[in-house]
DNA sequence: GCCGTTTTCGGCCCGACTGTTTTCAGTCG
């Protein structure tokens, strides 16, 4: 059973357990199982047969025996019971704004509301009004949600980004503005955000405040005042601003750049410091002092600790590793040497090989692999073995017409269904570069879909498998795989795992990546490119590996190219590239 | 239900807002 599958039977058993009224403390200890058991690089079950589960953060005796029973029994004998008795659909009615669990059943045990629809209609009819503690407003805040339907979906980050961007470059030319940031998932360059929060320091904040409403990147704007601003834009996105005085700016910014995870821990273990962090500064019980900073820097300082990249901050270990100065050094664009996989229009790329490798060039790039797709699956043009042959020569030409890069001959390889790939191995053979990668039979069973891509790893010429999960962020799962085995197989056969960094990939993804880097497995970031103008999205990948916790070590392309071919599983007298 | 450079028991983050209330519990981020 995968993590996201256990996590979710946790985060429902929270559910249960808080419509059951439950201490609030069990909850959350609910919550945060999943949490950890979701953002786990390891197969949590495979830890639970192992009898490890309880070395997972939050997994104790108690939760470890649950997990167990669910693998065993296919459900958690405490979620059974309670379900007995809390009706299916009450869960659902808990996420209408204003109705927690403990309005939720109230309105259960007054009018035995088990469901949206049951809602739905006693709002229509009035019946809400009888209930203790709902009043007019209540019915109305019932029926617009209902009416509105499910939240917003999420944005994903190089929108988010673009669209931040644009709004705090505005802020910013206005004259009060002291200082201005993208916080909130947006500044942690999570894969997909739900608002924009954007944090102000100013010297005339109601000014500040009337010149966001006027930003042409906002549709409309909703309350406006002295302490910020609420908005959404033309794509439906939320933008909240916040606006402070510049001496506790670096509060402010601590505080909305979260996650709440973070923020949490945070603040229990100062605590137990008799220190009480909040958006407004740190106040110390022995001194009854509120500590304001200008920088977020001296509030982690305060604490006892060095300062924490956004991209760590999501409760995975990074406070206590910044406790002890240990924080790893994250990888930054700038050690990237190389872009390992792009595509032209030999298949259905836009630019050709030398407009692709002038572009890498300029990116200061030492090395570009030329990938494009392979034969038996029309992406574009096939190219067919002996047009890839052809390729091979036009690289070279390529090559040589340009100095200062080195350009290498490649293809992004089908693995077919078997775990076959779709080129013999002669012309294989005669590449600098191989990322074999999954584009077909996406629904194979976990069992076949392991094996298939194990298969493609033990192939001796296969340098690296290509956006591994397969994953569409928001809008498709990623295969069926035994990642622990992938992972163990990458490890084994010294084959990269690629973070490819389309956008709407990032895939590896963090928590997975960061796994197969503590199992010894080296990635490669690459574009996936398929023309000059996507070959900076590699900064979606870098964003990704950090995420994981990935120093430059770890990624392969951090390398010269001699290098790299040394690192790699292959012999490397068999190739060489054409400069 | 978890956890320990104050604890193996007694704690467990912070503040704003809302609607309904007569002083605040519940919800939200």
């Amino acid at each position: 059973m995968r993590n996201a599958e256990i996590a979710s039977h946790f985060d429902e058993l929270a559910s249960l357990y808080e419509l059951d009224g439950a201490s609030s403390y069990r909850v959350v200890a609910y919550r945060t199982a999943a949490k950890n058991i979701r953002d786990s690089g390891a197969s949590v079950s495979e830890m639970a047969r192992q009898g490890k589960a309880e070395t997972l953060p939050g997994i104790g005796k108690a939760i470890a025996d649950k997990i167990g029973a669910l693998l065993e029994q296919g459900s958690i004998p405490s979620a059974d019971r309670l379900k007995e008795r809390i009706p299916a659909g009450l869960v659902e009615v808990t996420r209408i704004p204003g109705l927690g669990p403990k309005r939720t059943k109230v309105l259960y045990e007054h009018l035995g509301i088990g469901s949206l629809d049951d809602l739905k209609q006693a709002a229509e009819q009035g019946r809400l009004d009888d209930v203790p503690g709902f009043g007019p407003k209540a019915r109305d805040n019932v029926l617009a949600a209902l009416e509105k339907g499910p939240e917003t979906p999420r944005v994903l980050l190089d929108q988010a980004l673009a669209i931040g961007g644009e709004i705090v470059d505005g802020l910013r030319d206005h004259p009060a503005v002291l200082k201005a940031e993208l916080a909130g998932s947006a500044r942690r360059l999570a894969d997909s955000v739900k608002d924009l929060d954007v944090v102000v320091a100013a010297s005339d904040p109601k000014a500040v405040a009337e010149a966001f409403t006027a930003l042409p990147a906002l549709e409309s704007v909703s309350v406006s005042g002295e302490a910020g601003a609420k908005g959404t834009t033309h794509q439906g996105l939320p933008v909240d601003l916040r606006i402070v005085a510049e001496e506790s700016f670096g509060n402010l910014l601590q505080h909305f750049t979260g996650s709440g995870r973070h923020n949490e821990a945070l603040r229990t273990t100062a605590v137990r410091k008799g220190l009480h962090v909040s958006e407004y500064g740190v106040l110390d019980d022995e001194s009854g002092t509120t500590h304001a900073f200008a920088d977020e820097q001296e509030v982690y300082a305060l604490l006892g600790m060095s300062w924490i990249e956004p991209e760590l901050r999501e409760d995975r270990g990074e406070l206590e590793a910044a406790r002890k100065d240990a924080l790893p050094a994250l990888i930054t664009q700038d050690d990237l040497r190389g872009d390992l996989h792009c595509h032209t229009v030999a298949s259905d790329g836009r630019n050709s090989i030398y407009e692709m490798a002038l572009a890498a060039r300029e990116r200061g790039y030492e090395y570009l692999a030329i990938t494009d797709h392979s034969a038996s699956h029309g992406f574009g043009n096939d190219v067919s073995a002996d047009e890839l042959r052809r390729q091979i020569e036009r690289v070279a030409e390529a090559g040589e017409k340009l100095e200062g890069i080195t350009l290498l001959a490649g293809t992004e390889v089908n693995v077919m269904p078997d775990g076959r790939l779709d080129y013999d191995d002669e012309v294989l053979a005669a590449l600098d570069w191989i990322v074999a990668s999954l584009h077909t039979s996406f629904r194979m069973k976990e069992a076949e879909m392991t094996a298939r891509m194990i298969a493609a790893m033990e192939h001796p010429l296969v340098d690296a498998i290509g956006h591994p999960t397969g994953r569409l962020i928001g809008r498709r799962e990623p295969y069926a795989l035994d990642i622990d085995r992938v992972v163990g197989a990458a490890a084994r056969t010294g084959t990269f795992l690629e973070i490819n960094a389309n956008p709407n990939r990032r895939d590896l993804p963090d928590t997975l990546a960061r796994g197969a880097a503590e199992a010894g497995v080296t990635l490669v970031v690459d574009s996936d490119a398929h023309g000059v103008d996507t070959l900076h999205k590699i900064s979606f990948g870098v964003a990704t590996a950090r995420r994981a916790w990935l120093t430059p070590e770890r990624v392969a392309n951090t390398r010269s190219w001699p290098e790299l071919d040394r690192l790699r599983k292959r012999e490397s007298s068999a190739s060489s590239p054409k400069t």
